[in-house]
DNA sequence: TCCTCTCCCACTTTTGAACTGG
DNA sequence: ACCAGTTCAAAAGTGGGAGAGG
């Protein structure tokens, strides 16, 4: 919560001194936000204050009212300009740039939960040759995706609004075994993180009628995961930007710097370096990469909320002169929500509903090819030696969550640690019900694994408008769609655990926000299994089997 | 041989406890 | 006793190189 330590980390974020936000992000309707003109950084620097006109704008604001900028958009660019890259290492690796926004819209007295995922672009493996990212192959299979809970989480509108929100300790890892909460990404893939906002207060718990979330994705903060940095120029950007990095700020020439460090009297010329000057040479004379080529050009079918329908290329085809990009920024707006008699509106690049038959899974327009959640793993429950503000990972798998396996009454089998990736594959939807419960303080660091869902590849359109680079959905969920998922229970059954582990009782906001993560999956892909991240335990006794 | 990954290094920033003074 | 400001050591975060492994 935000009071435990002086500072929470949204002030942290708040006070470090940067670039004033990017632009505002989709707005409250279902069109395409083309509202950013006039919506500027210092709009949304101005949330509204304490007071009658608080109340009174309160009254009217939505979740569909929310907004949402990119703080160091202008940062952001740069690296997405040259092809922004992630370090992932098994400990855990911050992003740089930090993911902050500033959110505005908020109903000031509502609690809301801010979440963040980060899900495969597209189901390509990338590898960086003659200087720029190409397609490598096929994606491996997803790692167990996981959600970084603002450790704010719940907080009131008014606190969100306050400052800018930052989940710069947010980690990635390429430990599948993770017990950190640390998200977990493939190696030289590229993934889309996005914002989640849930709305969670006393008198709109999760699960009731009145629960809703949005979605906010802005395209320049796709990036490829890598363990070591490819492209020089991002790892002069870091260098450059990252104060951590200042280390490697060298006079002029960081090459030198290593030089020193390795009280070597020439200049040391790193492998990337070399590789880049061999195959590139280009790239030393014209040190700005200046646009993408391929702006243009997307990867894959998309489909906004207007409907517009676009066929693109596939990224094969494309020269990725860094990556496959979607720099123009164009606006991917996506609208999920409910009627007022339950049926789900869905205007998604995949938009059929759960319910429908398996067979549906690889809608030809998203998955290009056999979709590979089909052999995605499950996670099993784990616990982990966490900070109070981390958290441990509950899951099962997903047709035991969704108790539409017809093993409900059977006891759940033993779980032993390398059943992480060992579990079956997916091959049912998890359902839940949930009950609504009552407001209660939501876990922070809660992490929930699904399986994950691509993204439909970002393009650069530039059918939307640039400056409202950013994709958005909204969600409204019905207590009787929630219902018609299945009647399963609200929380993954209980599993054995490795020895040592704890495991406190489910919150019913866990449930609840798996019910979120479900609808949130769901809305994206069909494909989706949960995995609670909650509560305290250890990892001494964790084994690799 | 090439590519990817892990470990370790030196460096900087951040954090928080200890201390000091009003 | 309390609070605010300062100091300083430890922890955390960085990119690069070496080397292992596939």
């Amino acid at each position: 919560m935000l009071q435990d330590k002086g500072l929470s980390e949204s002030e942290e974020a708040f006070r470090a001194p940067g670039p004033a936000l990017g632009e505002a992000s989709a707005a409250n309707a279902p069109e395409p936000a083309l509202a950013a003109p006039g919506l500027s950084g210092a709009a949304l620097g101005s949330p509204p204050g304490p007071g009658a006109d608080v109340a009174a704008a309160a009254a009217e604001q939505t979740i569909e009212n929310i907004k949402v900028g990119l703080h160091e958009k202008e940062l952001w660019k740069k690296f997405h300009e040259a092809g922004t890259e992630m370090i992932i290492t098994k400990a855990g690796r911050r992003m740089f740039p930090s993911y902050k926004v500033k959110v505005t819209g908020m109903n000031p007295k509502t609690k809301y939960i801010l979440l963040i995922d980060i899900v495969p672009a597209d189901d390509h493996r990338y590898k960086f040759c003659d200087n720029k990212w190409m397609v490598a192959g096929k994606a491996e299979p997803a790692m167990p995706g996981r959600l970084y809970v603002h450790p704010d989480s719940p907080a009131t509108g008014a606190h969100w609004m306050r400052q800018l929100v930052s989940f710069q300790k947010l980690k990635l890892t390429n430990n599948h075994l993770d017990p950190f909460g640390h998200i977990i990404l493939n190696s030289m893939h590229k993934y889309q993180p996005r914002l989640h906002i849930v709305k969670a207060d006393e008198n709109n718990a999760f699960g009731s009628k009145n629960t809703a979330f949005c979605t906010h994705l802005f395209p320049e903060t796709s990036f490829i995961s890598v363990t070591s940095y490819q492209n020089h120029k991002i790892t002069q950007l870091k260098i450059e930007n990252n104060p951590f990095a200042k280390g490697f700020r060298g006079s002029d020439d960081s090459d030198l710097r290593v030089a020193r460090l390795q009280s070597k009297e020439y200049p040391v010329i790193s492998k990337s370096i070399m590789r880049q000057r061999l195959i590139s040479p280009q790239l030393s004379a014209t040190p700005d990469v200046g646009p993408l080529l391929g702006t243009h050009q997307a990867l894959q079918h998309y489909q906004h909320e207007n409907g517009a329908h676009s066929q693109l290329p596939e990224p094969q085809d494309l020269p990725l002169s860094t990556f496959p990009t979607q720099r123009d920024s164009g606006l991917f707006y996506h609208c999920l929500k409910r009627r007022a008699d339950g049926t789900r509106h869905l205007d998604l690049p995949c938009k059929r509903s759960y319910l429908e038959a398996p067979s549906s899974v690889g809608e030809d327009h998203y998955f290009r090819s056999p979709p590979p959640y089909d052999q995605q793993m499950l996670s099993p429950s784990y616990c982990s030696e966490v900070t109070p503000r981390e958290a441990c990972m509950y899951s099962g798998s997903g047709p035991e969550i969704a108790g539409v396996s017809g093993v409900d009454d059977l006891p759940p089998p033993p779980l032993s640690c390398n059943m992480w990736t060992s579990v079956s594959p997916y091959t049912s939807y998890s359902v839940q019900t949930m009950e609504t419960v009552p407001y209660q303080p939501f876990p922070t660091h809660f992490t929930a694994t699904t399986m994950m869902p691509r993204l439909p590849t970002l393009s650069a359109q530039s059918s939307q408008p640039p400056g409202n680079a950013h994709f958005s959905v909204y969600n409204q969920l019905s207590q009787s769609q929630v219902r018609e998922r299945g009647p399963s229970a609200s929380f993954p059954r209980e599993r054995s655990l490795p020895p040592g582990c704890e495991r406190k009782p489910p919150s019913p906001h866990l449930n609840a926000a798996n019910e979120f993560l479900y609808s949130q999956t769901f809305s994206l892909s069909r494909e989706s299994s949960l995995q609670y991240h909650s509560g305290m335990g250890t990892v001494e006794n964790w084994t690799d089997g």
